[in-house]
DNA sequence: CAGCATCCATTCTGATACTG
DNA sequence: CAGTATCAGAATGGATGCTG
């Protein structure tokens, strides 16, 4: 079995009412790709935390960004949002299984990125040294 | 062998200098991810394709944005540039070594992302009629 | 053919201040 | 504790016209 996708299954997947550049698949990339969205996915993939532990593992998310990231992920179906009426109020947030089912593809990318930012890192270099920067 | 990277993982990658917006794993996350990157490493795994070509594989797209998602792509180092000094001239792109490496790990979230966007589609319908949005 | 330069609109991001 | 509201600056995206 061939896990590539190719564009003619992409284009045959938009039936005309979508153009290229919102295709229903790049909607869901752009979902989890958001600037803070993977971080915090695989936080949560580790086990449910608490709003202000969140903010204390992410020490350089603004407050705003971390309601807007888990709202938006929450939208999307990835995570879950429990409130617990207790005074003061504290807020669980934690992995839906369509977010769990999700941790495994986004893993791959995570590691290939981990195995080969070094090699991104020097082609950057190389690329801005030949002056084509 | 888990294929999860932990937080902890990427924690010890950032060895401090990096904070963790700017963590060199997501950095090369969002090369791959911008507005139209996908889309044109998926086209350009089929085979290589000529700048006029992507053009009309991508309707939509501008020709600014054309030509900056091919710079970002071979600054990174997942495609190469070719010229040809014919007349009037032409210029492949295709991809390198370390652009079909990274296609695999990619396919299979864009699989993932292609099998599931109707059950994310669902989820937003849900939140945004809970009147949530 | 394959770009580059310019201008303008929209979106994203973060800092700051305030609330149930 | 876990947010909301407001504002300003940065980044992104696209339309148009011009060039080797």
């Amino acid at each position: 079995m061939d896990a590539r996708i190719t564009l003619e299954d992409q284009l045959r997947a938009m039936q005309g009412e979508h153009a290229m550049g919102n295709c229903p698949v790049r909607q869901v990339m752009q979902g989890i790709f958001g600037k803070w969205s993977t971080l915090l996915l695989q936080a949560l993939g580790e086990r449910p935390y608490r709003f202000g532990e969140l903010r204390r593992l992410l020490p350089d998310i603004s407050q705003r960004m971390l309601t807007q990231t888990l709202r938006d992920l929450e939208r999307d179906g990835y995570i879950y949002r429990k409130v617990y009426a207790t005074k003061p109020p504290s807020v669980e947030y934690g992995l839906t299984d369509l977010g769990k089912s999700m941790l495994g593809p986004l893993g791959e990318l995570v590691r290939w990125a981990s195995d080969n930012f070094t090699q991104v890192d020097a082609a950057r270099k190389r690329f801005d040294i030949a002056g084509k920067a």
